[in-house]
DNA sequence: TGCCGTTATTCCCTGCAAAACATATCGCAC
DNA sequence: GTGCGATATGTTTTGCAGGGAATAACGGCA
């Protein structure tokens, strides 16, 4: 059950994104936070791209060629973004727990293989 | 600023079908609501078959011919469904109000006009 | 009997987002 | 000056969701 925010601008953040940040944030890297979520580089480049042109900051900063052969790290504003979006996850999700636990009740079975198949997320 | 639920089966739900159900009891008909939602006739069925095959039991019930020419309406779980996603909506929101507020906050200005251009929702 | 607007379904085609592939560059260490 | 692993960016290819068009059936009604 995943939660996505859309911004009147067009722009948007959710749980790709945000774990993104927080992949970036334990490896140290955009490449292996793609690696670790299955995403080519350059799709994970391009995710930070959005993300730092989105903010009135950049999220992520990202250095090259160096003794530790470049790496990427979260901003102070990084930070708080990702804190935030999980505060809001949680929040979210406690607030309408009732509503939640209704749908998925009323969710029809066995179409777990089927779907799961072509899942997207 | 809005909000989509992905189960754990695959299924999701979000503003576009929220809104086409909401638009189906409105026009009583899902011609009539794709053509209000600026969509074709063969997504809005489609979506709808979507959705009563997500469900333990249909939310649209669907007649052809007669006097009526033909129509759509919400069944009772459907009508449920729609309020009980509604609820979601506001619960949600209200409860990451604060979250929501310092995010937008913190976005970059002068985005509109290129973003609006290209807007998805 | 023919007409109406809708539901229901098929086939083809196109636009575009993502994947795949390909370079170029960085800067330290050896 | 070579090698490393990462950032940064371009070009080409491809998968497929969705659009468009076409078709059939429905069932009262005039």
């Amino acid at each position: 059950l995943r939660i996505r925010l859309y911004f009147e601008d067009g722009s948007m953040i959710g749980p790709g994104k945000a774990d993104l940040l927080a992949l970036i944030s334990e490896t140290g890297s955009i490449a292996g936070a793609g690696r670790r979520m299955g995403m080519s580089y350059k799709r994970a480049w391009g995710l930070v791209d959005v993300l730092n042109s989105m903010f009135d900051e950049p999220l992520v900063e990202s250095s090259r060629g160096g003794a530790k052969r470049g790496g990427a790290a979260l901003t102070a504003k990084g930070e708080r973004v990702l804190a935030l979006y999980r505060d809001l996850e949680d929040k979210s999700r406690r607030a309408s727990a009732r509503e939640i636990d209704a749908l998925e009740a009323m969710l029809s079975e066995n179409r777990m293989e089927t779907t799961s198949a072509k899942r997207k997320i």
